[in-house]
DNA sequence: AAGATTGTTTCATAATAAGAAATAATATTT
DNA sequence: AAATATTATTTCTTATTATGAAACAATCTT
């Protein structure tokens, strides 16, 4: 029998001086409105009512208790309440996990306008190369660049991320411009290699993938590292959008065979639906989603 | 599902970071902690903790539940013992009622004793010839001299009064002592007419009841008047020893026809035993009772 | 790779919450 | 005085729910 419903009872009762006006304002039955008081006075050791079928007096015990219980039930509400509305409107702290690179150049940018929109939210923003485990790094939400193997949290696609090889214009105009794929053979390419595997980069030539292993004099497992060489026009790089674009935009880069551009990389918003997204969770996610709409800013330019 | 338990479940869980942990010390089943939560989760609409198998981590609501919670639980704790003590040790208001002349002569007595061994008790003393009904009345105790048509209370005997024909001593001077209940024929009689029917006084002879209607010049519903009477002169009185006895050992009153002396009358304690009694209640029918044990100071004179 | 540990789910069973109706006590109305 | 109405409790049956053992799933430790 749950005690709180049987402090509601007791305290209708009490408050009604009755019974069955107890039991008729919580749409309950006579039969369980006595058994509630009765559970109470079980579990308490104590008479709550002196009653006969036509009088009922409060006990002096059951004054006492009478107060105590309006208090309590005061509080469970208040916490109740307030746990709801804590969880309708956003508010607290929200933790995200990133990538370096997308944290630092879009992230913090979309959480600026988040926070301007929402003032009741602050927001913790991790950059790690690691792929995130919200439980084990206690973050509400992580964003991830390409593919994911399955995890037990969900995954929305929230933007994408295009592949271009790009080089600087001085670069180009010192060592002329790839026209295909094959071209890049005789150029000095940057090559990302965040494990010691990889130097082949992706081409699509009508509907056909193929790759190209390329050289270069420098290898980097940081692409923000890269970016910076390419503008430099120390080679030629291949490097997603959401970290060139805006160069390419303001012409500090050039991009390269967009022709034979490789498929998008999708981003993903990680987060833990298991039933309940808290409110500054469900609301971040939906904003970055419609800010990125219908495509990201840089994924085009001229 | 008990919201209080779920709250103990929850409040645990969050105190030892673990489920298995918890359902440990609460000695449950790890089954049945998670299901606590999940009953808070759902009632609340909102995630408590997030949680893998092999990690767990409040939420942030979790967290500002858990701090509510407590508050609530310790609460409850100090309500429900607190009443539990206000019913263990004899505290608060005794409100009894009782006939005026056993009342006023006999439990203000009793009680001012009481309310020195115990000082949490304070008294309220209705004296009314009505007969009581406790919630009626709203008093916790009632005593009735004389014997019971039964109610709906529980009486416990607590002590009994004879029935004595006095007379003062210089009554008895002027007009002669009776010997025999025959005598009082020829005595004025002070007659006791709470209705308006009975002028019979009893009399036992050799284990027979007889009844012996007597005359006088005064007709009273109240003893004290007629006690005041008798002990002027007036006359003949039969009167219950709890008001007179007193003044036949201080020899204002002259106990007559011991010998003839009717049945005892019972002297009882009245009260509502449904299930639960509280402890002042309790302990003053203890106190009463024993302080009339063997035989109350008011039946016996040399 | 094997075993240990953790939280969840499933499942069968025992407990109990629920209310309709009968009961008991007492007021009110006829 | 009798009939009716109202009140709290009890009884009884039914539907729901609480419960934990065991199976499961997911890691972590060895």
């Amino acid at each position: 029998m749950d005690k709180v419903v049987s402090m509601r009872v007791f305290s209708a009762v009490a408050k009604n001086r009755s019974f069955s006006g107890a039991a008729k304002k919580l749409s309950l039955s006579k039969a369980m409105v006595s058994k509630h008081v009765q559970n109470l006075e079980n579990s308490l050791g104590v008479r709550l009512f002196n009653r006969t079928t036509r009088k009922l007096n409060i006990t002096e015990v059951g004054s006492a208790y009478y107060d105590k219980v309006n208090a309590i039930l005061t509080d469970i509400d208040e916490a109740e309440s307030s746990i709801s509305q804590l969880n309708s409107e956003p508010k607290g702290k929200l933790k995200i996990m990133a990538q370096p690179s997308f944290g630092a150049f879009h992230l913090s940018r979309a959480l600026s306008l988040y926070l301007k929109k929402y003032p009741g939210v602050t927001a913790n923003l991790e950059l790690s190369q690691r792929i995130p485990d919200l439980v084990e790094d206690d973050v509400d939400l992580a964003f991830h660049v390409g593919e994911l193997n399955d995890s037990m949290y969900v995954s929305r696609r929230i933007a994408s991320a295009r592949r271009v090889i790009c080089a600087s214009p001085e670069y180009l105009h010192e060592n002329g411009t790839p026209k295909k794929p094959e071209d890049l053979l005789n150029h000095n390419c940057l090559i990302y290699m965040p494990r010691n595997d990889i130097s082949k980069w992706e081409f699509v030539e009508k509907g056909r993938t193929q790759k190209i292993k390329i050289s270069g004099d420098i290898q980097c497992n940081s692409g923000d590292a890269l970016r910076i060489a390419s503008i430099q026009g120390c080679g030629v790089a291949q490097l997603p959008t959401y970290m060139i674009g805006l160069d390419i935009q303001a012409g500090r880069l050039e991009a390269l065979l967009e022709d034979y551009e490789p498929e998008k990389q999708p981003i993903y918003a990680i987060y833990n639906d298991r039933k309940y997204l808290s409110a500054k969770i469900r609301t971040f996610i939906d904003f970055i989603y419609e800010l990125y709409l219908p495509e990201p800013y840089w994924n085009e330019w001229t």
